[in-house]
DNA sequence: CTTTGGCACTCGGTAGACTCGACTGCCAAA
DNA sequence: TTTGGCAGTCGAGTCTACCGAGTGCCAAAG
């Protein structure tokens, strides 16, 4: 058993000495596999395991005391605590995604063809339906793009509609209420306008606009204004999630798939979710580790997408805390580097 | 009990005669109710039943013999039957929305702002909380606006994006890898001639682009060829739904739910789903109706949205077949009239 | 002919008794 | 220190009995 995907390798131990640390790791291992608690006749027969039962099950008692394991009940086996799951995920096996996954993997991003949302949304559901776990992409930030182009759209009677077009070749629309008629020349006169006021400049960083009253100034200014004020999807459209029907197969209890779903719901809160666990220097947030507390029965593995030596983005993957991590951590690792390459060549150099 | 939040009002009856339809009505609305099958002696203690349990009982079985009823086996009381909804929401009580909701939903509504799609995300979010069943909103198709304004902006080495601003606002947006270095004039050059051959046309409707061999004719062919190359997220980006995590709570079965989670990723497919319910004249598509399998336990509440007199999007409720459908129908109409009163402010004349 | 109360019958669900088996913890011997 | 053995615990499954909700049928009343 405890045969899954990738190849589990052995590795160095930490604060655990070598037998307690390959008990905990067979227990780790089979209960993922099974989802069950597991007795100390199942870990006795791991190879890895040399000795009896008996001595299992003294270590055990070890191993809860200390906070790796915990018994649901009497007479029953034991199964990880985060902290178990923690060092597992430190300490013990990585995975190494067989060769087979390696192909399709770089078979979909050869023919990968698109703008760059499409990119994620399809690179997103590859994830999932590769790793079964749902997977969340977080896109490149625009805060650092620079504007390149402003264009104001007369659409009809005081009403029109401003576009500046970034470095990075996305496209922030605003539509304005002017009150009061304007003319083609007017727009015109105001697109250039705004254009050289904030050409080269990114949407952060505020610029003076003079102040003076005529009907072009107002409209030059109300153009920046709306640009500058910042909408709720701006952020929110950064965020691609696929699979969130796998949600329901992978958590165990309503309750959990409620709240995953819930959190899933509010996009700005995974961007930060997932920025946070980068910030810890983190590449997997087990339970409440994180601290998000409708996740605390799941975990979440990230890898950060890197362009041009910059982290750029991230690509994680969400299931439960006996979710496959050597597995996961490949994937979204893989898939991280393969997509970082990618947007690289997307985005060009700016 | 069934003292749900709109009253229901008896209405005519339709193949059903009258007793038939009360008790047909009871049994709806109790189950609805309860989520249990009904029996016989609650079906009696109806008011507007005015006969015996035994009476209800033969009654019961001939509707049972029509099809109107299922029992889940012997012994049991019964449910209903999709035919047995239908007739329900065909005949029987039509749901008048309290003046509470009434109000907070004209509230709402005077405090909502910004972009169409900020306004969309909203609705949808407010709607679900109102009616808590999750709620899908399709915005106004873009196939039938012109093209105001055309510019191809210079990114870098031989990259550029062309963005095509349409009569309603929507800002179409796809980059472009040139064979060849190209001057800023050249881009301006091509701006200019690509937005003369579109003005005034939609991006169904194909033009002739002559086919000369220069670099600004090259940039200007491959600029209106992207422009008429449809992206997956185009039309995907019509769909707005709110409140996919009540699925795990309004379904009973971890199979309905990741079914009908599975649909809503798909969300091309839910604005085929709609459509299709609107285009058969229906307001409600229970159980297989619709003809979409994994929604064969679901039921879809729709109500279009009109814009100046034209169907120009929908709004809808998803939840299990025993649904509350007064309200659910009430709620729907309610807020697509007042959607669509605010899109037509937000679209202006085009 | 319709409606009704009565009655036998069905069947799901619950509770209790019992068994089985997977564990553990402890202990004495190696 | 490790191990095999053993008693003990507890969940899960099975069996039985029983209760009650609900039906179908029927004969009598309207």
């Amino acid at each position: 058993m405890a045969d899954s995907t990738p190849k589990i390798q052995p590795a160095t131990t930490g604060e655990l000495d070598e037998r307690k640390a390959a008990i905990l790791n067979a227990v780790v291992a089979e209960h993922i596999d099974t989802a069950q608690p597991v007795g100390s006749n199942s870990v006795a027969a791991n190879d890895a395991v040399k000795v009896s039962s008996a001595t299992v099950r003294s270590e055990m008692v070890a191993l809860e005391r200390e906070g790796f394991l915990v018994q649901p009940h009497t007479s029953a086996g034991r199964i990880p605590t985060d902290k178990g799951y923690r060092f597992f995920v430190d300490h013990l096996g990585r995975g190494v995604l067989p060769q087979t996954q390696h192909s399709t993997l770089s078979n979909f991003f050869s023919h990968l063809r698109g703008e760059m949302e499409d990119v994620l949304t399809q690179t997103s559901q590859m994830l999932n339906e590769m790793s079964n776990y749902t997977s969340v992409i977080i896109a490149p930030s625009h805060a650092s793009a620079t504007v390149r182009s402003v264009q104001v759209v007369d659409l009809g009677p005081r009403r029109c509609v401003v576009v500046a077009i970034l470095s990075d070749g996305e496209a922030v629309r605003r539509t304005l209420e002017l009150p009061f008629e304007i003319t083609p020349e007017q727009v015109n006169e105001a697109s250039t306008q705004i254009a050289s006021l904030l050409f080269g400049n990114t949407l952060e960083q505020r610029v003076e606009v003079p102040s003076r009253d005529t009907p072009v100034a107002t409209l030059v200014r109300e153009a920046i204004a709306s640009l500058y004020r910042s909408t709720p999807t701006f952020e929110e459209d950064r965020v691609y999630i696929g699979g969130s029907a796998k949600v329901a197969d992978t958590f165990d209890t309503v309750e959990a798939v409620r709240n995953v779903l819930g959190l899933l719901e509010k996009e700005i809160v995974v961007v930060n979710l997932l920025e946070d666990i980068l910030q810890q220097g983190l590449s997997v947030a087990i339970g409440s580790e994180h601290g998000y507390e409708p996740l605390s029965t799941a975990a979440v593995v990230v890898a950060p997408v890197t362009v041009d030596g910059e982290v750029a983005g991230a690509v994680g993957l969400l299931g439960p805390t006996r979710m496959n991590y050597p597995e996961a951590l490949a994937t979204a690792e893989m898939v991280s580097q393969q997509l970082g390459q990618r947007l690289g060549d997307l985005i060009g150099d700016r």
